[in-house]
DNA sequence: TCAATTATGTTATAATATAACATCAATTTC
DNA sequence: GAAATTGATGTTATATTATAACATAATTGA
């Protein structure tokens, strides 16, 4: 769970971080992609497609699927957002920069997510696969259960 | 990648192994379920729901999304097939009585699905989720990439 | 036997996602 | 700076995946 103070904080860290990889890379945040990245960090939660959908008409009522999947899309592809494939969700990324092969712990009763990072399942993953000769490219681990809060 | 000889076999292990459970937990093994899993044990691939309810329908014409969807849900829940969450595609489970959390090693190139068991990816996945006092409950695990087979 | 439960049938629709083509905007090339 | 190229968005339509809701049939079990 998060315990931000100012969420306002958080959506514009997410931006900013967004910003600025992209000038690296030489891809463009535009307006819409930032209208998008900032409506998934309304809240620390994930959001659906669709209701995603619903907030940006609220913004341009001329949106449509292709546009935020199109979004979502990009926003993946640069690693600002994720695809959470157990829900067909998507959530913000907490840390862009030294993402690697992360996991989310899934709250079954409170919904949240935590994505956290470790080596130790990195080792494990990299060195199973090399048992199979298996060339990773794309790790999905996602946990679902309950939640230290939800525990009692 | 998968080389049996005689594909029959694998296909009537899964029907008898799935009947023994099934008797052991006082479940029914109705005729469309094994239907069903004898459809998606066709092959040691993945299968689309409705790729096999395209299949289902050549012998039952009046089958519709929810035939094999009730169907599916039943497998899964006792573990005789699972889903493919980055795929949105269902796959029969090589080794239901001793299936653990497994992952499978998905190749992008050949499409071809492994699954796999490791003692030491379920301590992990424990170990860690016990730090972050996360109680477990479904561990997904899918790992894409390039296989033995298409490395070259 | 009749009540409860479980499985299946059936219709309709919800939810998720993409194809295809048109237009517009930014960038590059000449 | 006009023309060509590329990238982004607009728009329509449709594909794909999955479930709700209610009806009927089959099985169980008191
Ligand atoms: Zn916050
Ligand atoms: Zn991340
Ligand atoms: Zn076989
Ligand atoms: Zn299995």
């Amino acid at each position: 769970m998060s315990n931000c103070k100012t969420h306002k904080t958080c959506i514009n860290e997410a931006l900013k971080t967004a910003e600025i990889i992209c000038n690296e890379r030489g891809v463009k945040l535009t307006k819409l992609r930032q209208t998008v990245l900032k409506l998934i960090w309304k809240s620390h939660n994930y959001v659906k497609a669709y209701d995603l959908l619903d907030d940006l008409k609220k913004i341009d009522s001329s949106a449509k699927p292709p546009t935020i999947y199109r979004s979502l899309d990009f926003l993946m592809e640069n690693g600002f957002i994720h695809k959470i494939r157990s829900l067909n969700a998507f959530i913000g990324c907490t840390h862009p920069n030294e993402h690697k092969e992360c996991y989310f712990l899934i709250c079954d009763n409170c919904q949240n997510i935590e994505e956290c990072c470790s080596e130790q399942i990195n080792k494990v993953v990299t060195s199973t696969t090399g048992k199979n000769h298996f060339e990773p490219n794309q790790v999905t681990l996602e946990i679902s259960g309950i939640c230290q809060d939800c525990i009692s």
